[in-house]
DNA sequence: CTTGACCTTACCCGCATGGCAAGGTTGATC
DNA sequence: GATCAACCTTGCCATGCGGGTAAGGTCAAG
């Protein structure tokens, strides 16, 4: 199978597949006399897991160790715990980010008229930072 | 008062000041006879909007168009707040999409009995899809 | 005059990917 | 055998938002 078509049967772009291979979260494929690669079902199952990963949010380099935990037959199930677990973490970090500014914007909006006159409270805060002082980080 | 002064008063770096004039955010700021920026007052108050812009979330091309907001007399509070209220919109889908990773992740992880046996059902999801199927984008 | 802190431009680095260009391969059709 | 479209190859540039670093100019204090 060509890459093309690995490409369409995992979801991935044909780039990508090649960026995974050139940082090496891929096994260089096999090669073709003409140069193709070829993909076999394996690859398409690993193709396929590295497509959920970043689906579920995982950075390439997590997907690098997740990978090397699902090859690794003696792996421990507390190693990927911990992994996704961390993940977790950091996805609730920037969930509770989000949504501060989110709150500290919905503030501002409310004290906003909003009709034609320049008088303008959110202006007036990014201005100056009175009135309803944003979350800083 | 010099680049530097500036961005310790505003709370930007130097860097991300040059970076701003160099892409049109910012006017060309006054030079000395040696090539040194000049920074006045009015220029730092609007290093301290777009500092309290960026805070809130704001991209860089959404701080331009509140910069002119700010700058036009004749603006509407409408046009500034429709353009907080996509913001709040962008954030809120921002957040939505998280969740629904943390929950995925949470299930799975839920799931795993994190000890040291080999048999894990975060990687069994992630190899099938099956059992807990992620939220797919 | 020297020293050190500051300033200048200009380049490469990251993430993860899209896009484009120039050229080679393949398979089908004429 | 030629042609054509669809595929493949590598390689370089771009994104947003800066961080890091180098090589050099400038300024004020000692």
């Amino acid at each position: 199978m060509n890459i093309g078509q690995a490409a369409r049967q995992s979801g991935l772009s044909a780039k990508m597949i090649r960026y995974y291979e050139s940082i090496g979260l891929l096994k260089a494929a096999h090669r073709t006399d003409s140069g193709y690669r070829v993909y076999g079902d394996d690859d398409l199952h690993t193709l396929a897991f590295i497509k959920r990963s970043r689906d579920l949010g995982f950075s390439l380099e997590e997907v690098g160790k997740l990978l090397t935990l699902w090859q690794d037959r003696q792996r421990a199930s507390a190693d990927v715990k911990a992994l996704a677990r961390q993940h977790i973490d950091e996805l609730n970090q920037k969930i509770r980010e989000l949504g501060q500014l989110r709150d500290t914007l919905q503030d501002l909006v409310e004290h906003c008229h909003g009709d034609h006159r320049p008088d303008c409270p959110i202006l007036k805060n990014l201005e100056s930072g009175c009135c309803a002082p944003p979350a800083r980080p």
